[in-house]
DNA sequence: CGAATAGTGTCTGTTAGACACTATTAA
DNA sequence: TTAATAGTGTCTAACAGACACTATTCG
């Protein structure tokens, strides 16, 4: 660091800064597929545009206390029910017509009942189902309709079903979707539904059981219309 | 986003923001370890210790053109001769205890030419082996001497081997670190030592060759003592 | 009992590790 | 010829996919 970048530092009235924000990809699974929480846009730019919860983070704030405040106020949801992860930083000099935003991008996992919590809690988030399209990711209303989505936000949802792919098999984000009880055919179900593609059962089942990851309960289902599947819950081997 | 953070989007002068760097962890492979080269600081503070190479991000400039001309200010590299990909920002409030300063950490992977060609373009580079210890890296001169690092900078170099090692097997990152041709042999030794650890030499090629990444040029070492290796280069089957 | 899903046994093909072997070059 | 490294053949163990099978529960 140079002097003047060491005068810069200390004086904050020296060059004009941009504007960081946090923005959060909520994410959850829907109908066997994943589904993120949208917020409808009233104003310009990409008035009527789908876009991420977000918000600038405070100068005296960590950077995932921002993100935790995003989610407890656009979502009604608290760190301690949520899997956060920061998930890449993007900062293109255009993203914002208005002005220079850098955007940190956070993922968080949100299992079906908080999922539904945050639905209840905030009537205006929009659930929108996530198809992966190559690059860029495109979101559909329950409806089927196409929602078009503001700033480079289809490019962060992408990022995040992506880079969730790549971690579900080695680490234990795939259990921040699931209850504390869960059958393997639930689990299995989540792995399906961000993957895309149908899992072969007793492959699936052995390799996670293998794992030691899942402690059988010895509890089972209620009120199925068939034979009851056993519930296990997830527990951390070394606490990673 | 509200009404406030509308205008606080307007109006640069409405509140303070953090300042936003890039810092690049220009890593190697020396003597059969990851290095980086670290530049040594002269003031306060953490004057005296070692410090990734990093500059502030200019208002109208991309992130990765920030880390690019960081890149060619601090090591006279340039980028197409540098695997840069961005790492992770940190930005805890303290992690500067001049002011709030964001860091958008990037990975630059040099290959021995590029490695030697910064150290001889700048005299304040040090070159510094890389010890993992857990959640935070070591580094030491080629003396052996413990090097102290400023800031959260031994996480930031952690992060990136362990990024590293976890894109090593499965993506193309482990040819930036090699010449245009290369043997298989010194291909293993950047995977050892990334990893840490011996790889069985049949497999090895095995799994290497089995990729479709490699061609044979059909060349072979020049000035070896004994049997001279074939050269292979690197051919990307489906651009990523 | 029938329907539906839970859960298992077993075969097969692929792949990684281990280790010994052959091949090639320079001195 | 010897030293040293390049490169290969082959055995074995681990593991995933496929598929058929048994088990359990509800109605």
């Amino acid at each position: 660091m140079n002097e003047s970048e060491f005068l810069q530092g200390y004086d904050p009235a020296a060059y004009d800064r941009p504007s960081l924000t946090v923005d959060l990809v909520l994410l959850g699974i829907s109908q066997g597929a994943p589904a993120v929480l949208l917020l409808r846009r009233d104003d310009h730019p990409f008035a009527g545009c789908a876009a991420l919860p977000g918000g600038f983070v405070g100068m005296d704030e960590e950077l995932d206390q921002a993100a935790g405040r995003v989610l407890a106020d656009k979502a009604g949801l608290f760190g301690d029910q949520v899997h956060l992860e920061q998930l890449y930083t993007f900062g293109a000099v255009n993203r914002d017509p208005r002005m220079r935003i850098i955007s940190i991008a956070w993922l968080a996992l949100l299992d079906e009942a908080a999922f539904a919590a945050a639905l209840a809690g905030n009537p205006a988030l929009i659930p929108a189902k996530v198809e992966m399209q190559g690059d860029a990711a495109a979101v559909t209303t329950p409806d089927g309709d196409v929602l078009p989505l503001a700033f480079d936000h289809a490019q962060i949802i992408a990022l995040a079903i992506t880079r969730l792919r790549g971690k579900l098999d080695y680490s234990d984000v795939g259990f921040a979707l699931l209850p504390e009880h869960f059958t393997l055919r639930a689990l299995q179900n989540v792995h399906e539904a961000i993957l895309g593609v149908t899992l072969n059962k007793p492959a699936f089942r052995r390799r996670m059981l293998d794992k030691g990851w899942l402690v059988a309960t010895g509890l089972r289902e209620q009120n199925t219309s068939y034979r009851p599947a056993e519930l296990f819950r997830f527990s951390n081997p070394i606490s990673s």
